[in-house]
DNA sequence: ACTATTTCCTGGATGC
DNA sequence: TGCATCCAGGAAATAG
């Protein structure tokens, strides 16, 4: 359940080992599963174009890709040097549940479920592993991708309000609609909502500008502080360094069904909203 | 134009 | 111990 921090930690991770590499190579697994756009046009993309960069979108990872020096050269004799060296092309990974990216050497051994081995000129791979088959991978043209909503630690309240006006959904619904907000998932959506004092089960048109200013402040505290904690560790979520994080030790209604309410001792209640389990404190959310 | 529900997928947990 | 069933959930697809 990589959600925001979990791949912003590892987007980080990833930036700190494979920026400036080039790519040799690119072997997929499947020719459909896992990709959205055709395995010929990820490795076209992927082949012989160095990292630039590595960052974050929602909760997709976005490598940016330039060309490697040799097609550079070659380019460069023909058309100016600027077009060869800006960004052309962009690798888009989501996690799902259950992706992970990994760099390795390429003697280790190669685990159940690698759906992709990109090979870098370092000698290096950096293999994209996923069980439930949920994450996905593609390509665009530089500045192509749309992540869709807006980064919540990015948005003013004004913008925020905005999201949310007229809309009957649950307040838990619009939190996790990629659409309105990217990044938010199931765990911090409960853990915002037991901050600003909310129930899930809120229609979002009926919450007040002070509720929503309370929300906002709750979506942007609990996910700083888990991202300074390197994101939550639940089920088999590791960063790139294969470290796990340590915010699943602050979560205060998140899988504490039964267990008392951290404020007023109250039993949490978990409730499924649009097929999500859903926790929170009876007394302290209103 | 929205909203709600179903589907995909596997491993781990649970129950008999 | 073994086997069946349930559950986790992001996002696309489908239904209303």
């Amino acid at each position: 359940m990589p959600e925001l921090p979990e791949v912003e930690t590892i987007a980080r991770g990833l930036a700190k080992r494979v920026t400036g590499e080039t790519v040799d190579s690119v072997w997929l697994g499947s020719k459909k599963e896992p990709l959205k756009s055709s395995a010929r046009e990820i490795a076209a993309a992927l082949e012989h174009s160095r990292i630039a960069a590595v960052r974050r979108m929602g909760k997709h990872i976005v490598f940016d890709l330039g060309r490697d020096a040799v097609v550079q050269k070659s380019v460069a004799r023909a058309h100016s040097p600027a077009e060869s060296t800006a960004p052309r092309a962009q690798w888009i990974v989501h996690l799902g549940m259950t992706g992970r990216l990994q760099v390795c050497e390429p003697q280790t051994e190669v685990e159940k479920h690698t759906h992709a081995i990109v090979r870098l000129s370092s000698g290096r791979e950096l293999r994209f592993v996923d069980p439930r088959r949920f994450g996905r991978l593609s390509v665009a043209k530089a500045g192509d991708f749309d992540a869709g909503g807006i980064e919540p630690l990015e948005i003013d309240l004004e913008s925020f309000i905005r999201l949310f006006h007229g809309r009957k959904t649950p307040i838990k619904s619009a939190l996790l609609n990629q659409k309105l907000l990217r990044g938010v998932g199931n765990i911090y959506a409960d853990e915002s909502l037991f901050r600003a004092g909310i129930r899930p089960r809120r229609r979002a048109a009926s919450l007040t500008r002070e509720q929503l200013g309370k929300l906002l402040v709750a979506v942007k505290d609990v996910l700083k502080e888990a991202i300074a904690l390197g994101g939550s560790s639940i089920s088999d979520y590791v960063d790139a360094d294969g470290e796990e994080g340590f915010f699943q030790l602050n979560h205060r209604v998140y899988g504490r069904e039964g267990k008392p309410c951290l404020v007023c001792k109250t039993p949490i209640k978990r409730v499924v909203i649009a097929g999500r389990s859903s926790h929170y404190c009876p007394k302290c959310q209103k």
